[in-house]
DNA sequence: CAAAAAAGTTTTACACGCCTTACTTAAAAT
DNA sequence: ATTTTAAGTAAGGCGTGTAAAACTTTTTTG
């Protein structure tokens, strides 16, 4: 119930993005998130405030980011319909990997969850696996912001 | 190539509006516009304004909209991804059709050319019909805003 | 048919989200 | 301790939405 609070598209980027960076929930720093979104130094840090006040994030002054459980648990979903859009896109339909990354960063805010669930269930009947979601962990070079 | 012309998502839903409230290029109302999407009249008049600048539509003082032959053109082709996307989504996915519609009128804009076209030639595989665009035209009574 | 009422459109003024640049302050590195 | 790097703040732009008032067109009706 705690991941069902209401953020937009661009909060959810820079949760996924603060996700991706943070590894085994190593704290992040705002200039990463920055470089990684294609955003400025501004930006990200209005954005954290946002995430801030949702709960999804904690930061001290001048400190570096920190995924809140809920935080955490909201951004691993964001990332898990990222990985499941992708897989469709590139296993499924053959479109190429770079597309099917840009396609699926935006893809990712806006498909319910009735559709969500509905293709996991398709690429489990035919590929067989699960997620597809951890191997590919650090090899997504997403420029979600254009 | 006049497609080509970039649009707001925004605007991308307004256009689509008035292509499916003018069957056969008639005229349409603001005020049918702003009924259809559920935004206010103020929202629709400078909504028009963005089109008519881009060479979408024109529009007299106080007159109806018309569509431009680009303006329907481009129509045409967001209109196309919504009906390629809810098919996909109710007939391969079996997402209801409520929900489909609602995600269709989300996915439309931000997909990319490769993979509609690659999701056209998936469908046309698997379900042996060409679009499935124009049986439907009337029935949908898309929200897209909200 | 013409005046009044209703319906539709435009304008004005404003709010909010999200991005920017330019500048300030704090922390880290040499 | 000074320089460099990172984080924060201020002011503003652009896109998109709103409500309310002003204006035009259409419809009703006496």
């Amino acid at each position: 119930m705690n991941s069902r609070v209401s953020i937009s598209t661009s909060s959810e980027n820079y949760l996924e993005a603060i996700y991706r960076l943070s590894k085994d929930g190593a704290p992040v720093r705002s200039v990463d998130v920055s470089t990684m979104l294609g955003v400025s130094k501004a930006s990200v840090n209005k954005a954290v405030s946002v995430l801030r006040e949702a709960g999804m994030v904690d930061q001290e002054l001048y400190g570096s980011i920190l995924l809140t459980p809920s935080g955490k648990e909201r951004a691993k979903e964001v990332f898990h319909r990222h990985c499941m859009l992708k897989t469709f896109l590139t296993e499924i339909l053959g479109v190429r990997t770079e597309i099917a990354e840009e396609d699926a960063c935006r893809m990712e805010h806006v498909i319910s969850d009735e559709t969500m669930v509905r293709l996991t269930g398709y690429l489990q009947k035919l590929l067989g696996h699960h997620s597809g979601c951890n191997q590919e962990f650090n090899s997504c070079g997403c420029q979600c912001q254009e």
